[in-house]
DNA sequence: TATTGTTATACTCTATAACTATA
DNA sequence: TATAGTTATAGAGTATAACAATA
């Protein structure tokens, strides 16, 4: 294993991942505000879309500070993709959820975020394999098929 | 080639290459905050440390309006890591240019950036170039080398 | 006492529009 | 007149600290 920190085939593999990265933000805030979202917005709509969730666990996937996450929530509130209800089992904690009209926001969204997906039409299934293969060990990803 | 809206292959490879993203960022803003700098002003440092760069054309880079990266430049001015310079040819244009402390600094953080190099440490020389050519014909980059 | 969510505050990044100095 | 950079303004995301309600 030669070293990595300077030969130039892993330099340039990790500027192709910069570019990935790149471009994945790039199409992601582009879906986003094509709803009129930001970028956070769009990645709390995501996560309520598939289960209601305490604002502190919000913060937590987000990686930010709680009190962030009222004023993200407040204007997804504001405009109806989602709401807040109280939770039956705790009365301190409040669920974030989307409302309907939030849950197909957040369809949308997901359908419309054709990165990754459309650069990969122009991988075989057998490059496909390959490629899902080197990113779990580059992840120390355990195989689950 | 089937597919690659549903298959849960591409699926996979999606979601494998959404964990990337987000620890590529990670990473960049914790190398970042390592040095009190923000993300916005670890990017704006590192392309100053390549070469001096009208304000304009930083703005063109980072993909925002001019008017943001003013504030960038003064933080960073602030602090002695960058200097503005008069461009000789044409006085309407002020060079943005990293100090020698801001090259230090910026050769810091990326050596600090192990992500995408320690992950890449766990493939083969030869992984590393078929990872390479997958990823530049997702990207549709030509070969160069 | 500890925890949940919120408020208050301050800073950074962002876009828009108006301004200045050059060209 | 067109362009480069700046300023002014407003909205959004962020962290910190202090607070009310509940556990």
């Amino acid at each position: 294993m030669a070293t990595t920190r300077t030969d130039p085939l892993t330099l340039e593999v990790v500027d192709l991942i910069g570019t990935v990265v790149a471009r994945y933000y790039e199409e992601y805030d582009r879906a986003a505000a094509a709803h009129s979202l930001t970028g956070a917005q769009a990645r709390v709509l995501g996560l309520l879309s598939l289960e209601p969730t305490p604002m502190r666990k919000i913060a937590q996937k987000l990686k930010c500070e709680p009190s962030n996450v009222t004023g993200i929530v407040d204007r997804l509130e504001t405009r109806g993709l989602v709401e807040r209800r109280p939770d039956p089992a705790d009365r301190r904690v409040k669920l974030a959820a989307a409302t309907e009209k939030g849950a197909r926001t957040a369809l949308q969204l997901r359908e419309s975020l054709g990165f990754a997906r459309e650069p990969l039409a122009e991988l075989s299934h057998a490059e496909r394999a390959v490629l899902r293969d080197l990113l779990r060990r580059m992840l120390g990803v355990d195989a689950e098929s």
